[in-house]
DNA sequence: CCGATATGAATGAACG
DNA sequence: CGTTCATTCATATCGG
């Protein structure tokens, strides 16, 4: 089936104007875009209906209807996309990780692999995504590490590190 | 002069950082490369400089200024740069995009691929770089804030929000 | 006030 | 070269 194999999406990067105009007195002004409760019961709608992956075309519709209901960018739904999916995935890894460590069990053959062609990953299966609200992490496989400290003066002196050649454009941006 | 030029760049501030990278001694096993400041700076330099495309010979120049200042090899260097051009171009377009709402504005001299060569970048303007601190680069068509939680009245039709299939699984908020 | 967790944002690395 | 994945950083929110 001619899937739209457009595949011509990322566009992340975008300008996130932080704390600039505040148009209602009543925001706080956050640094970073926090998705409002309805856009995220979209855009999980959508990840959840099995279009994990929406291409650019996509990926602007759903921005404008999010626009609807506050303020976003393009690259602010790429993000959270990509962010998804890579958390469903270290989360199923993770809770894999956990069970073979006990059974071995095999039951992943290279996952078909992620640059296959998943642009669609068909949900219809029992995985993707856990339907499960917030389990408590397995105690026996998860541990936390605070690996703090690291505290290290380095940096040496930049001599004549630029002796290149004294074009200096700025091209973009 | 503190003059809100258009200078950006992604400029990442990250040195208060916990788990510094430490490079000879105290090697906090890295998984990947971090570049360091002033070789980022190096990097930047020579990028703007009109190499966007360093060649082989250029690209190990490169890894061993770098590495004076930590460890570095010459693949790291080649993925910056493939990285560098890709997200500069990615940006021009998406501010493209911007504007084409108003200007329609229709330019993309396609820089002759110049096969496996060096490829100077000719979108030079005459500018030095100025490694600002995070800003808000050039804030042209973004979002602002939005509150409005809870039921909104879609004064914007909603179009086919659920047109996806609702399957929302709730996680649990 | 401090520490842990969740999540948005950035970027190095790799795949096609 | 364009796209995607994996890892990391930064900030928000919560809990003590």
């Amino acid at each position: 089936m001619p899937l739209p194999t457009d595949t011509v999406m990322e566009d992340r990067v975008q300008d996130s104007n932080i704390r600039s105009h505040d148009t209602e007195r009543n925001e706080p002004v956050r640094s970073r875009w926090t998705p409002k409760p309805e856009q995220i019961l979209i855009l999980e709608s959508i990840f959840n209906s099995g279009m994990v992956n929406p291409p650019k075309d996509e990926t602007v519709r759903i921005r404008k209807l999010l626009e609807k209901f506050g303020s976003v960018g393009d690259a602010n739904v790429f993000y959270w996309f990509q962010n998804r999916r890579s958390r469903s995935r270290r989360r199923q890894r993770q809770i894999q990780a956990c069970l073979t460590g006990e059974q071995q069990q095999e039951a992943q053959p290279r996952t078909s692999t992620t640059g296959g062609a998943v642009l669609y990953e068909s949900s219809s299966s029992a995985l993707g995504f856990l339907p499960s609200p917030h389990f408590a992490p397995s105690p026996n496989c998860l541990f936390g590490s605070s690996s703090s400290s690291g505290v290290v003066g380095n940096h040496g002196h930049v001599d004549d590190l630029l002796s290149f050649s004294g074009q200096m454009t700025l091209p973009e941006n």
